[in-house]
DNA sequence: AAGCCGGGGCA
DNA sequence: TGCCCAGGCTT
């Protein structure tokens, strides 16, 4: 038997056997239904143990058959959902409960290439629903195993190539036990999970310490090696929470996103991305560039949803950093102008008059800024907002525009950057 | 191969 | 603050 090989049996055996010892009690862990198997796999892609745990008893409390999520509103998935991120999980998973109820009568089939097809389902979370839930020897690699098998084998290839997680599958393969492939591959990410860690490895509470070559040569704090991510790139958003009045008072003014891209389909608040030339203005908090921004924001809200929208004063500054993509906001309180204006009596009060000295008194009240500039600009924004104000008391919102109270909050699934806006909001 | 797609925990 | 994730899909 090669040194290798001896290594390889060795970690096998004593792995499986601390695992069975050590195992963590969790949900997924009381049954082998691939149903609650396959679900908490997708929760946990990119999301921790901790963080899952709530969300997972949530869905399956709510959704406890592929075909009770088959069934269920794509709404309500999504706000069970709602705050665990990577929302197009939840998309595709009931997409796939839908292909498996259609297609395989409800049961998830005890069959690779059909588990592998389903929405969702990549190479780690096939292997790990084939070996979980029906014991088949697939390997199930994440990063994780990845790291755990990089330092024991000293494996010294770029981690975040596709191309190792292809080698380190045959690795895995390799090592599982006869019979223990749900055991191994749990217990492989257990010990990423709980002792072989990113940053500093529990080598001495190590079950496989001994046989480690990371270890050996020193140098499990270098391994996995990786290449680093690119930093988020910037964008600057300006957002408004936009009081009702009249039959809409006490609500506020949301939208719904695209069907498609970030944060599809979820609910936010209505805002604008600066173009690159103004980005700057967000830096600058002198009256000038902060009466540029709320114009900017009055005039594009006007253009979507023809209500005359007043921004009145700053309310918060608020980062939010996704993967790629670093959110730097700021949001303005903002009112309704043109309330209570009939087409009739705009015509006979001469409208564009007095939706012109309306904006000038939004501007005047206590701790708002000054809109003194605009009234340079009062004739030809007086257009404007007159028919603005004719608008208000005529038309509908557009179909993704719509007012909400705090109730509506437990309905509509919110990314978390505008549920903590507007919960600071309404508290 | 690289970019797109969230969010939280931790040193 | 920066770095790390129990990945998959699209281009």
């Amino acid at each position: 038997m090669t040194k290798m090989e001896e290594a390889s049996q060795y970690f096998s055996q004593e792995l499986l056997t601390w695992y069975r010892r050590q195992r963590r009690d969790l949900p997924w862990r009381l049954s082998r239904d691939p149903y609650r198997i396959w679900v908490s796999e997708i929760m946990l892609q990119q999301t921790r143990v901790d963080t899952v745990i709530p969300y997972y008893n949530r869905f399956m409390d709510k959704f406890p058959t592929a075909a009770a999520l088959a069934e269920a509103p794509e709404e309500e998935v999504l706000k069970c959902w709602e705050g665990l991120g990577y929302y197009s999980r939840a998309r595709n998973l009931q997409a796939g409960a839908r292909e498996v109820v259609l297609k395989y009568g409800g049961m998830v089939p005890d069959d690779k290439s059909a588990v592998a097809g389903l929405k969702g389902v990549g190479p780690y979370t096939s292997g790990a629903i084939m070996s979980i839930a029906f014991n088949r020897p697939e390997p199930a690699v994440d990063g994780n195993v990845m790291r755990v098998l990089s330092r024991y084998f000293c494996l010294e290839d770029d981690i975040a190539k596709p191309a190792t997680r292809v080698s380190i599958e045959k690795l895995a393969v390799s090592l599982i036990p006869d019979g223990a492939a749900g055991d191994f591959n749990q217990a492989l990410m257990e010990l990423g999970a709980l002792v072989c860690t990113p940053k500093s490895p529990g080598c001495l509470t190590c079950p496989v310490m001994e046989h480690c070559k990371g270890r050996l040569e020193g140098r499990e704090g270098e391994l996995p090696i990786k290449t680093k991510a690119k930093p988020p790139r910037p964008e600057q958003r300006v957002a408004a929470i936009v009081l009702g009045s009249g039959a809409n008072a006490g609500k506020v003014l949301v939208r719904r996103r695209p069907d498609t891209g970030l944060l599809a389909q979820m609910w936010e608040l209505p805002h604008l991305l600066l173009a690159k030339d103004k980005a700057g203005l967000l830096d600058e908090s002198m009256p000038k560039e902060q009466q540029e921004l709320a114009e900017l924001l009055g005039k594009l809200l006007h253009d979507e949803t023809s209500l005359l929208i007043r921004p009145r004063r700053w309310f918060l500054d608020t980062d939010h950093v996704f993967s790629h993509i670093h959110w730097k906001m700021r949001v303005y309180l903002a009112d309704l102008g043109g309330e209570g204006l009939t087409a009739e009596k705009a015509e006979a009060y001469g409208i564009a008059a007095e939706a012109a000295s309306g904006y000038m008194d939004a501007g005047r009240a206590e701790g708002d800024f000054a809109f003194g500039s605009i009234s340079g600009e009062r004739a030809g924004a007086s257009d404007l907002y007159a028919s603005a104000a004719i608008a208000v008391a005529e038309r509908e919102l557009p179909k993704e525009y719509a007012w909400i109270g705090p109730e509506d909050m437990d309905v509509l699934p919110f990314p978390n950057i505008f549920l903590r806006i507007l919960r600071d909001f309404w508290e």
